[in-house]
RNA sequence: GCCCCGAUAGCCCAAUGGCAGAGGCAGAGGACUUAAAAUCCUCCCAGUGUGGGUUCGACCCCCACUCGGGGCACCA
């Protein structure tokens, strides 16, 4: 029981009940009035899939970009933090067809889940913004630009090879595929030959990776980096081989024109059209046709293997080399790709790794044609990559690398047998998938017309009901067993056709929804042009790095299309972007088949809302992982109650003039203000909170032990720890405020203003050392000069003492911190 | 194999090239209490992964290495 009179203690659960209806009310975060005068900014971060409740993860990256996002409203910006679900996708097919319901159902169910527990997280998002990809209102648009690209060739259908899962039974892109296994099940991807719809951003491979410059230093530098390597921009030359016995010469990709003269044989990629073609009219064609099941037998597990010895097979062909007229060995192989170049190349053993593997495997000449210092290739069976001067080289007899690359490819060019050519290991994005649960891809196949795009006043084309639709994984996409939905009249001659029945990669919704959230009901366009103005880019984005490459990529390539489309007056999304850590147990990701899940509602159900979120922003860097059991939540907690107690102390009364206040807890005040706002400003939110709890520290000590708690400081002190702790954690925030007297809401209470008098330093501790060890101590004006300074150190008794009879060669000083005196 | 990031107290982490410690966790002691919890106060602990270099001065810059994390990888 508690006495009466005791306070009464920090109640965590009961401030929540007591504070979500009033917020609701007051909807501080609401944006984009239009006569709101106060400048804007865009805060974003990356929209969830709605697999179930919220996780840890979630939990982490929405406290770090609501720390943000509260920031600037407190600075008086008008923030757009808006939030929408990426509601279409595997999963909720998956448990479709295990309930035997429909996607939209579980989706729409776990929607519903996912906001109430962000409500309750008490995340600044603007409500009136919300969207769902998977509502035709969204996808509708999905089809709109997929058509926009369909016109300009930037989508297009074509057949090859692709990444096949065998157990999600639909194709995924390159981007899909980690370590030759499917992304989401694990499962080994094979090749399946398919005609398939592709997004041309190879043609924005050079824009992609130029643009880059103008987000160094805004992007985590590892971002840019992966990027660039996904990319891959390799520059290089194209060389024409003639064949013997075949009309048209072969043409090769390679990085290194110096070394021509070093080419000792020829190899075509075994998969390639080109090594069939050769085979067909050579002996050993049913030979080749074994090597050929083999290396398709082969998964990319296997290929991946670095030390799988190198195959191949001698077609008992001959390629000329264009500069010496030199008869190469043709040779198919699976170390060269298909798909990359050319998919043929002139191999220069000496030079390099893998030719010379082969080289030695199939035992085949090796000459050196670039001066060392190192042993002979030939000898060690270790290629010399580097720089040096060619020799047997003919004509670049003498130069270096890049001269003989120069001169080697003018002269090729000169006789119309090669140029400079660029290569990029990018690969086009293929969209297509055999699911149901996605977009419909707007196109109708017509046996008269072709490909017709749906006419854009017929979008969207809708779902049809997954009703009487077997959504089980089969090869073929569901939509084609809705036989009414499938055959439809041609647009253009109106004859019997049939609607395209793959689905758009889910990652086409998340390429552009950031467009979205501008007008997020317009009916007649994606996304209104003067709201876009108003908005983008996005200022600051907030993701995991998951999605380092993907998402990212996508949407800059979106971005640039949009833009060359006349739509859009910037190339760049996002202007800015954190990536935040993992959240992690025991130093391992969180699985449940590791035993090591934490449960978010548990965490929030023991500690409450602040102290989770506190706790995610005090435990570190926000790019490094938070590792659970490093952290303790329930330290928070009780630094959110100490920090509620200040909040019942203060004895003086609302709007009380600080300026008579206790200069020392003021002028803690102002440079925890000053501090913090600089911390946050450069994402260094953990020390934010450590400056917050200074000032906290502080303000207890003033209370027990120093001017008391009616002096005006305490108030000051106290109101500014509520409004800076609103950005961490809005519930105490607002009890604070309202025991001190204010009304709700806190969070826009505004960031005080620092009085730049008050953060200036008074006094400095100067360091006075004799050859680096400190002799003296001196409490110094900031404002002192060296000289004076300097005359000071000398004169102090500790120096006299210490330089008695010592030779000065030299007096650094640097004011008002140091004086160090270097004798001999 | 190539590229990127990191290494500071028992632990998580701070420190414009200028006194290694802001903050927290854990620990110890004390005040309050009949007692405990809560609260408040005080204290303990490293010389910055290793080896060189630059500098009057290096956690910070440079070189080499060790360990840990991540990315790319038969891309010619």
């Amino acid at each position: 029981m508690q006495e009466p009179g005791t306070p009464v203690s920090y109640d965590v659960h009961g401030v929540q009940e007591k504070w979500l209806p009033v917020w609701d009310q007051i909807a501080p975060f609401r944006s984009g009035r239009a006569d709101d005068p106060r400048p804007k900014k865009y805060v974003l971060d990356m929209f969830p899939y709605p697999s179930g409740d919220l996780h840890m993860g979630h939990a982490e990256a929405y406290a770090l970009g609501d720390v943000i996002a509260r920031y600037w409203v407190q600075r008086g910006f008008n923030v757009m933090h808006p939030i929408a679900w990426d509601a279409f996708g595997l999963p909720a097919e998956n448990a479709a067809i295990k309930r035997n319901s429909d996607p939209g159902e579980w989706t729409y169910e776990n929607i519903a889940v996912q906001k109430a527990s962000m409500r309750r997280y008490a995340c600044s998002f603007d409500w009136d913004r919300t969207f769902n990809t998977c509502d035709p209102e969204y996808y509708k648009w999905n089809q709109w630009i997929f058509l926009q690209l369909f016109k300009k060739g930037l989508a297009y259908r074509k057949a090859s090879a692709v990444n096949w899962c065998p157990d999600c039974q639909t194709v995924l892109a390159n981007e899909q595929v980690v370590a030759g296994a499917c992304e989401r099940c694990d499962t080994i991807v094979t090749k399946k030959k398919l005609t398939q719809w592709y997004f041309k951003i190879t043609d924005y491979a050079d824009r992609l990776l130029d643009d880059m410059q103008s987000l160094e230093g805004q992007w985590p530098e590892k971002v840019l980096q992966m990027q660039r390597n996904w990319i891959g921009k390799s520059v290089g030359a194209e060389v024409t081989f003639e064949i013997e016995g075949r009309d048209k010469p072969v043409t090769i990709y390679t990085t290194r024109p110096d070394t021509l003269y070093g080419a000792t044989f020829f190899v075509v990629a075994a998969d390639s059209e080109l090594a069939a073609e050769l085979a067909g009219s050579s002996p050993v064609k049913a030979e080749f046709s074994k090597y050929l099941e083999e290396v398709k037998a082969i998964s990319d597990i296997e290929r991946l293997s670095l030390e799988r010895p190198k195959t191949g097979i001698f077609l008992q062909r001959y390629a000329i080399n264009p500069v010496n007229g030199e008869k190469l060995q043709i040779w198919a192989s699976d170390y060269v790709l298909s798909d990359y170049g050319t998919g043929a190349i002139m191999a220069v053993p000496a030079h390099d790794q893998r030719d010379l593997d082969f080289a030695k495997t199939m035992d085949l000449p090796i000459r050196t044609v670039v001066e060392s210092d190192l042993e002979d290739p030939a000898v060690t069976g270790i290629a010399t990559p580097g720089d040096g001067k060619l020799i047997n080289s003919g004509s670049l007899n003498g130069l270096s690398k890049s001269e003989a690359i120069n001169k080697i490819i003018a002269e090729l060019k000169e006789q119309k047998l090669g140029e400079a050519a660029t290569n990029y290991r990018l690969r086009d994005w293929l969209i297509s998938r055999q699911r149901y649960w996605g977009t419909p891809i707007p196109i109708i196949h017509c046996e008269s017309c072709g490909e017709v795009a749906v006419p854009e006043d017929q979008l969207p084309v809708k779902l049809p009901s997954s009703a009487g639709l077997d959504l089980k994984p089969k090869g073929i996409s569901p939509l084609a067993g809705a036989t009414d939905w499938v055959n439809v009249a041609c647009p253009q001659c109106g004859k019997p056709a049939l609607r395209d029945t793959d689905t758009m990669d889910t990652f086409v919704d998340s390429s552009w929804y950031f467009l979205r959230y501008v007008s997020p009901k317009l009916e007649d366009r994606a996304f209104d042009l003067e709201a876009v103005k108003t908005w983008l880019p996005v200022d600051q984005y907030v993701g995991g790095v998951t999605h380092a490459i993907l998402h990212l990529l996508y949407s800059r390539f979106f971005t640039k299309v949009l833009h060359d489309l006349g739509y859009l007056d910037f190339t760049e999304p996002f202007a800015r972007l954190l990536n935040q850590g993992m959240v992690v147990m025991d130093g391992s990701a969180m699985s449940k088949s590791r035993g090591n899940l934490v449960r978010l509602s548990d965490e929030l159900n023991v500690h409450g809302v602040d102290a989770i979120r506190l706790t995610m922003v005090f435990a570190g860097p926000p790019e490094d992982d938070v590792d659970w059991s490093d952290v303790s939540p329930a330290g928070s907690v009780k630094f959110l109650a100490r920090a509620w107690r200040l909040s019942g102390d203060v004895t003086s009364a609302v709007g009380t003039d600080p300026s008579t206040g206790d200069l020392e807890l003021r002028r803690a005040t102002h440079k925890a203000l000053h501090d913090a706002g600089f911390a946050v400003e450069s994402f260094r939110f953990n020390v934010a909170v450590a400056r917050i709890m200074e000032l906290v520290n502080a303000a207890r000590k003033a209370i027990d032990s120093g001017p008391g708690s009616n002096d005006p400081a305490v108030r000051e002190a106290v109101e500014a720890i509520a409004i800076m702790l609103s950005l961490i954690a809005p519930y105490t925030a607002e009890e604070m405020w309202e025991r001190l007297g204010h009304k709700p809401a806190v969070a826009l209470a505004g960031w005080p203003t620092v009085d730049p008098s008050l953060v200036k330093v008074q006094s400095v501790t100067c360091v006075v050392q004799v050859l680096g060890k400190i002799k003296a101590r001196l409490e110094v004006d900031p404002e002192i000069t060296d000289a004076e300074l300097e005359k000071m150190a000398l004169a102090d008794p500790a120096m006299v003492e210490a330089l008695a009879g010592a030779n000065i060669i030299k007096i650094i000083t640097r004011a008002p911190k140091l004086v160090n005196v270097v004798t001999t």
